[in-house]
DNA sequence: TGCCAAACCTAGGAGCCCTAGGATAAAACC
DNA sequence: GGTTTTATCCTAGGGCTCCTAGGTTTGGCA
């Protein structure tokens, strides 16, 4: 009689990164997610073990996705233009993908991020890009710690509604890729 | 017979902050903080509309603290030495008060924004930190966005233990710091 | 002391998460 | 093609949450 709506664990993931980029990564939710399928809410616990497991699927997507933009931006690439690159793709995902960007911040299980090796690409690609300016120890991690922070806390300010002053943001955007590119070039080496 | 709790919008809120300093933001919920009380659910309707209303009027406590730290770290001070008195205090508070502020990242209505005179003081004490590096527009803008940006997205991915190397980071947040420094002081001004 | 405005209550509806166990469509096999 | 098996999807229901409506008690004040 009703045609079976044909749910698979990886077609639910998929739909659930949408309907986090549609309505937010906190509006995800299962009852939205099985009125989206035309399913009863119960229907979609054979394919996923409950709200977080689905929380970390959709997290674990979102790293995919991040980490293909971001090595395929700098790939061939070295110093300011690397990272200009990496700053533009990681940018253009979190616009891109507001729902998928919010779910690469859960906070996820140390063990599943050893073994995920689409988030230790993220990690080398960040790390090549900024072993360019050849800094040494501890300062080539401040360095990948300073930028991380930058690039995290503007996306998210901007996602927010954050920077309502005149100035239009991709300016400014650009503006800090070249003070950041000063900022590793000249940075303090203490002995 | 059982003696009043004896509740105001004022304590409400104060209890309100706590639970979301222990819990978190996101664990603030009516019921718990009944609970807290040793009250029913709906008593606390006749001090705060809603839940919504509840977690804006936390926001705004958040953001009294924190102007409060922050104005009072930068006084008598400019230069580097407020920068860095002011990234301790942006710091300290965002260990000391997660839950707070966390609170600091709703989405406020601008109105209200505009309104608040606490967040104001957020915006004027940031201003006067990078005004003394003496920035043409509209290189002032961008440089006060790459402090919030920085700042922001140190904190958020400390909070939510982001930085996994073995690297102290304290030791990173200090030579952050020195390098934003350098970052304002050789800002290339475009023409 | 008696009245009034709060403070606080019980009752109950709606939405969400999730479990248990049953029905049924699609695939696999004979 | 018919039968068995498997996985998909269902209904039923419990627990937690937010929130409303309307009643009851308390503490202060005339």
């Amino acid at each position: 009689m009703m045609a079976r709506a044909g749910l698979t664990a990886d077609r639910v993931t998929e739909a659930a990164g949408e309907l986090a980029d549609e309505a937010g990564f906190d509006n995800l939710t299962i009852s939205a997610l099985a009125r989206r399928f035309g399913v009863a809410d119960a229907s979609l616990y054979s394919h996923v073990r409950n709200l977080q497991d689905l929380r970390v699927r959709v997290a674990l997507r979102a790293a995919r996705i991040q980490a293909d933009a971001l090595t395929a931006a700098v790939a061939g690439k070295a110093g300011k233009d690397a990272l200009a690159a990496f700053a533009a793709a990681y940018r253009d995902f979190a616009l891109a993908h507001p729902g998928l960007y919010e779910a690469t911040q859960l906070r996820l299980d140390p063990e599943i991020v050893a073994a995920c090796a689409d988030v230790q690409r993220i990690f080398t690609t960040t790390n090549a890009v900024v072993a360019a300016y050849g800094l040494p120890e501890p300062a080539h991690t401040d360095a990948i710690r300073l930028l991380r922070s930058t690039f995290h806390g503007f996306t998210n300010l901007e996602a927010r509604g954050g920077f309502q002053a005149s100035r239009d943001v991709r300016q400014s955007w650009d503006a800090i890729i070249d003070a950041l590119d000063s900022a590793l070039r000249h940075w303090q080496v203490s002995p």
